[in-house]
DNA sequence: TCAGCTATCCAAAGCGCTTTGAAAATCGGT
DNA sequence: ACCGATTTTCAAAGCGCTTTGGATAGCTGA
């Protein structure tokens, strides 16, 4: 079924037909009444290949799968993310064209879409501080929004993220008024650019309240819940141990949880946690008691949000940089708790 | 840069530079490395949707976000295994083409897909029982593959499953031979197909040990952490209750551990669990030695699989469907041990 | 009745590629 | 030197849609 057979069942012209479909006003509401009539009752659906060729526009948007390159590890986050970014894009008709990147060259991807024409625009995930990528979709003219920042890059570009450096740094405030002093992070990979904020916000609230940070106590690789787990026993054993933990992922804060199981330690009474908290579907952190303290922002919304303002951009690209800072709500649970006493702890 | 302005540039028509590219015989060796060069310096990559619809193939795969309509649940497992179906698409030149299922019509979004031309083929996630979208995709002869079997459906049809029964089965003789004679079960949904088999494999391996198998230790319901906590805390507090629980989901496992923690007791002595492992690279089970005794099938690679059975599929229609049955491995880790003495339990 | 509008419809070009059928160039054999 | 076979190249049609630039029909007012 195609638009000839269906204007010639019609008795009408292809231009008439296709225009009634469109909603274009050179048609009169009889004729467009039974255009879609007919169209819906044949099933009738534009073909894709031939409507983007004449439009010139792909109705995709280019999603590489965020992928580690150490770990081959798939970023926890993104079936989430995606979620509600195709939720957002299918209202505006785009969906999205998802690939993988051989080896690391995300950057050729980028040139590929953009000479084949694949897609109208690109989402760009977990950006590193400095990121390359961002003047390289500047420079090849493709349309694209950043979930998150690149510190280090000057460019305009539009982006939405969490504003983790404060995140990070209520957190810290939130344990040192608790009275704790050993505050560990278990950060992610500090060359991406949320782990670079969150450490600074960690490290700017220390030095606020006149504590120095203790290298021993910072932590940086791919959240991991055995990374969560290893870290933590590891610190535990130390001669002066954290009395608090900050974790980039409830992942890594499970593995928290169970290096203190083993240790026979109460979370929330010897050692309090606190972690950043994605609100991911399949693992929620308790709705109305969270199980974890936390600074929580949803990366669904976050998805959302990306792809609203990629559709914008892509209808209006002269309107400049959409940009977008969201804060984290700090959730209080039950894993944090009053530094112990020195005493107590020795004893 | 267009094959057109290739072709003038280069003093030759489009034809030939076509067929050069495309590694057709007509032409010379001579001409072929010209035409090559030229194309990889000026950065010429044939338009997709020009080239789609003259050879009317889209070089994309519908791919459905598998969500639960209950609570909005992206299904963990998403993101590796379309990492992994991704990878062995890419190669054969296929990228994937994601939506989302407004409501809970899947049935739309295929005819759509059909009737745009939108896709070559698409990957059924998750079937349930009685499936009603295989007779849907057979109808409208949209080539496609399950992630799964369905029970109840008697057409022929190509998919890739694990062996959920036999994998359960095992587990649960595994748990007997340990002396377990209270052994719970924690499923997913039971109108999904591997949750359906897999409580099979579980109920014969009970009937075969002569236990009868008890409705109040088995539920089912989504697979997240919290119901693995919950189910558990409410099992501990019946009057008989279970010496092991064998669990679906290793997010659900970890929801039993923190169970388990919260009364004091130990896993693997106090209380005996396995679980399902979908190997997932942000949760990895421990490689040497596994945090639980687990029956481990890696989701990553049934998308390698999948993907490569969806291209032969749509390269040779006619060839029959495809099938494989993949036995998952039963690996032992510390979440298991001998029953405990119930004297020992009681007191 | 007819010019001048507007409302309605249409033929054909064009999007960038592949592919068919034919022409031109090259070659070996006599 | 010439012929048939083989290579090599090309012009043009076609994929299914949108959209431009008319054409036609139906009205209005004089």
């Amino acid at each position: 079924m195609n638009l000839k057979t269906l204007a010639e069942a019609l008795g009408l012209s292809q231009t008439t037909v296709s225009r009634a479909l469109n909603g274009y006003p050179e048609v009169s509401a009889a004729t467009r009444r039974r255009v879609e009539e007919a169209a819906a009752q044949m099933g009738y659906r534009p073909n894709s290949r031939a409507k983007g060729l004449a439009t010139g526009r792909a109705m995709l948007i280019g999603q590489v799968i965020p992928t580690s390159t150490e770990h081959e590890m798939v970023n926890p986050v993104f079936g989430d993310f995606v979620a509600g970014a195709s939720q957002n894009l299918a209202r505006a008709g785009y969906d999205i064209l998802l690939t993988r990147v051989p080896g690391d060259d995300e950057g050729k991807v980028y040139r590929e879409f953009r000479a084949r024409g694949a897609v109208d625009g690109v989402i760009v995930q977990a950006p590193a501080v400095n990121d390359e990528r961002i003047a390289l979709l500047n420079d090849i003219g493709l349309p694209f929004v950043v979930h998150g920042r690149s510190t280090g890059v000057d460019l305009p570009y539009s982006w939405i993220d969490v504003n983790n450096t404060q995140a990070f740094r209520r957190a810290t405030e939130f344990l040192i008024q608790l009275g704790h002093r050993r505050i560990a992070l278990i950060n992610g990979l500090e060359r991406m650019d949320f782990a670079f904020r969150r450490r600074k916000g960690y490290t700017h609230a220390l030095e606020a309240a006149g504590l120095s940070s203790d290298p021993i106590l910072m932590c940086t690789d791919e959240m991991t819940e055995e990374f969560g787990f290893k870290k933590t026993r590891h610190m535990l054993s130390l001669e002066d141990p954290p009395t608090a933990i900050i974790c980039s992922s409830i992942l890594s804060a499970i593995g928290i949880r169970r290096a203190l199981q083993e240790a026979g330690l109460v979370m929330g009474r010897d050692l309090s946690v606190i972690t950043h908290d994605d609100d991911l579907s399949y693992l929620k952190n308790g709705q109305d008691l969270p199980i974890f303290t936390a600074t929580r922002s949803s990366v669904r919304m976050a998805g959302e949000l990306l792809a609203d303002a990629l559709v914008q951009l892509i209808s209006a690209p002269d309107e400049g940089p959409i940009t977008r800072l969201l804060e984290a709500q700090l959730v209080v649970g039950s894993s944090t708790g009053p530094a112990p006493l020195q005493a107590a702890r020795l004893g």
